[in-house]
DNA sequence: TGTACATCAGTGAACGCGCGTTCACTGATGTAC
DNA sequence: TGTACATCAGTGAACGCGCGTTCACTGATGTAC
């Protein structure tokens, strides 16, 4: 049989790649389930038969790249959850590690808050069992901090979920926020994902670029500012939680 | 010219309706964009043709469906807001009618979900612009409750985008909490939509139906429970917003 | 090292099918007198 | 009220097109000896 590590095997990892690559770009204007074979196997140059040694079908590639988009964010909040000590620090790097994700990796993002709820079913399991996942870490990182306060499992687990679902909110805003001013995305990407730097030195370079870049920094500087503050808020809300 | 009310007027209005309602039952299991001109009239009844009578394509017919989508929603909310006192009060009173809204209109909502971040430009930008105007209805009304103790415009403005973001959320949560579980949906649909009810009442009568029911109202109250625990956790933030 | 055979990623032609859109039409409803 | 004409919602046939899937195939890569 086919040994690991073969030219054959090289190859064809290649080729897988390319048709994730090429949907996940074709993605960026359209949905899932109006993704065609065709067009993705077309992008890449291959017969579209091709595809077939690759995914029994595009419902198949769309897993695959739940996976994909998902997997980085996954690291990304565990380091900065465990790795800042102050409320306001732990905000700010956050909301400045989630505006660079979203402009290193628009597409993926943009995937995921679009299949979230869309309309091919084992992509929405597949999304919904990773943000899950994700939930459970974000209880664990924060288990050591809350229960010195004797905080009830469930309450642990509502209040993950809340951080889950406003880190995807705010990621699909600062999406939007770019979008608009298309000119400003990957013009900073190189800023690196330092979780120390703050939320206007993370947000701000793309501010160098043309007037349509200075208005979608602008915009993505508005979206930061609200999600900091709701972040606050929400940091408030825990502080109190076990008081009355 | 065609004078208004006459029988031709009260048919075509007819046609449209059945576009509506059938295009809303088939968005249940996909998404706008896959979905088709000859799917919708097929369902409907009439010659592909036709649907050129009322909307120019579908995502014409698209934008349609997130007025009336969104429509009920607003009045709902608004008159919550308005009419209850105590926080705890108004936080139960919400999430029952939301429950009870989603329970009533589980099309309505499903169609918001997976078009808000959708494949279709147009219905993307009707569900953004209806959700603003949303977060400007919360903006006002919470405006009274919030001058007293001197709220910044932009802050009130956060708020009420958290409020927003966490019943689309919420809402959602509902619709997956029944759709794994059909059984039950509609089952309680005559409960009323009054504002008064708590979450348990609101939600609990479904749990008279089959085991699959009842699994289904269980995942029902897990889903208020946590929203509202939410919800009071943001309350008590608001609070003490103006603290420090 | 060289040879004979096996594997299998990618090819390209073929298929039947349903799609969106167009068009001249039909006939019930509406209007004018 | 009755008649002649206008409007226009819905028809049904036709079109060209791209789709997903199948199949026997090719030829480079891998394996055994």
């Amino acid at each position: 049989m086919s040994h690991r590590c073969g030219v054959r095997q090289a190859q064809k990892e290649k080729t897988r790649r390319a048709l994730l690559d090429a949907a996940l770009r074709l993605l960026e204007d359209q949905s899932l389930s109006s993704l065609g074979l065709r067009e993705v196997t077309r992008a890449v140059g291959v017969a579209p038969a091709a595809f077939y040694r690759h995914f029994r079908d595009l419902s198949d590639l769309g897993v695959a790249l739940v996976e994909e988009s998902l997997g980085s964010l996954h690291h990304m909040i565990g380091a900065i959850l465990a790795g800042q000590d102050g409320d306001v620090e732990r905000i700010d790097a956050t909301v400045a590690a989630v505006a660079d994700h979203v402009r290193r990796y628009p597409a993926h993002i943009r995937f995921i808050a679009r299949e979230r709820h869309g309309g091919v079913r084992a992509v929405r399991e597949a999304i919904a069992a990773e943000l899950d996942r994700f939930a459970d870490e974000v209880a664990t990182d924060f288990c050591p901090r809350l229960s010195a306060e004797d905080w009830p499992p469930e309450d642990v687990r509502m209040l993950a979920e809340l951080y889950v679902d406003h880190m995807v909110m705010t990621a699909t805003a600062f999406l939007e926020a770019q979008a608009e001013h298309p000119g400003a995305a990957g013009a900073s990407g190189a800023s690196g994902a330092s979780g120390a730097a703050d939320v206007e030195d993370a947000v701000g370079p793309a501010g160098a670029a043309d007037a349509a870049g200075a208005a979608g920094a602008e915009d993505e500087r508005r979206v930061a500012a609200t999600a900091r503050k709701q972040l606050l808020l929400i940091s408030l809300g825990r502080h109190h939680w076990r008081d009355g």
